[in-house]
DNA sequence: CTTGGAATGTCAACAACACTGACATATTAT
DNA sequence: ATAATATGTCAGTGTTGTTGACATTCCAAG
């Protein structure tokens, strides 16, 4: 696809980009995006949860007994939004809200063995289509689509993925 | 961030890919993702606009004379929901709706004046970001990039991005 | 010890955007 | 004539986001 042209363009320093180029890749990140969420919807429609519910089962999963107000800008949400996503999920017993021991005020969330069951569920379809493009793209490819995602981000939300990806321990 | 480990596995054919690595894509996908719609939403917002007028818009812009049907199966939506938002986009005079001439059931979508200026701004408030990462990134990474998002389409997706991306006129 | 502020929870109302199902209309194809 | 297609529309529902308001609990500073 974005084969010779952008591979020559790369030897001189300043790289000229066409506005077909540029959309091209808003069109690419559009379709890729559906695709991306496919798997986990399917899931999660059949019990009857949402998107949302696969974010905050993510996000505990990664950094658990994290709090609500962290969780909260990592999602980038409004706390009555994250509220009722969480509240179905404690009650149907998949994440556990721990009052926090030095700090009472906290509510440490983590996942009861049902929540992890089903976060590696999810976890499991989105990586499987990963795995596969990966695989078709190559190592060099997944390098470049890394660093592009990375420069896309809002330096805000920049540092919650910097967060995960070095220190696991929040 | 995805430094030397992947360039040397890309040395032998078969690509061993932890879960960590496939993980780290995925938050990656989430937050860019955010990034990526952050600035056309801005725009929106103000008119009282949302993502799915945006993607009408588009999707028009790029096929001029475009039919519902095939808007609808672009953008993977059923027509209730197109029909609310081309409503609004058709009353507001930024999209015309012309009766076909070969056969009169289809109705041709278009956009006025008035949808080419709003199409545009949102179009380089995003294609802004968009330079933005590509430049940073380099030429490489930015091949890498499309490689991977066009690997991990749902083949049904994928056929319409590889007719916008090839044939302009519909 | 009181008071201010932070962290959290909850109620209510609202909007955007998706869905399903049903039905109407015009037009084309058989 | 009848069936199928393309479109539009009405009504209802669900998820997920928003604001605004208010209560509670608790830490920390005066």
């Amino acid at each position: 696809m974005a084969q010779g042209q952008n591979r020559s363009e790369h030897t001189h320093g300043l790289l000229f980009l066409t506005d077909e180029q540029l959309r091209k890749g808003i069109e690419a990140m559009f379709f890729a995006y559906r695709g991306f969420t496919a798997d986990p919807d399917r899931i999660l429609a059949e019990k009857s949860y949402g998107r949302a519910h696969h974010r905050a089962l993510h996000f505990i999963q990664r950094s658990p007994g994290t709090t609500v107000n962290n969780l909260l800008s990592t999602l980038g949400v409004t706390k009555q939004s994250l509220n009722r996503v969480l509240r179905t999920l404690i009650d149907d017993g998949l994440v556990l809200n721990a009052v926090g021991t030095k700090d009472k005020r906290e509510r440490h969330l983590s996942l009861t063995d049902a929540g992890r069951e089903l976060e590696q569920a999810l976890s499991n379809a989105q990586r499987d289509r990963m795995r596969t493009a990966y695989r078709q793209a190559g190592a060099e490819a997944v390098y470049g689509f890394c660093t592009v995602l990375e420069a896309m981000m809002d330096p805000d939300l920049k540092k919650h993925y910097d967060q995960l990806t070095s220190g696991e321990t929040v």
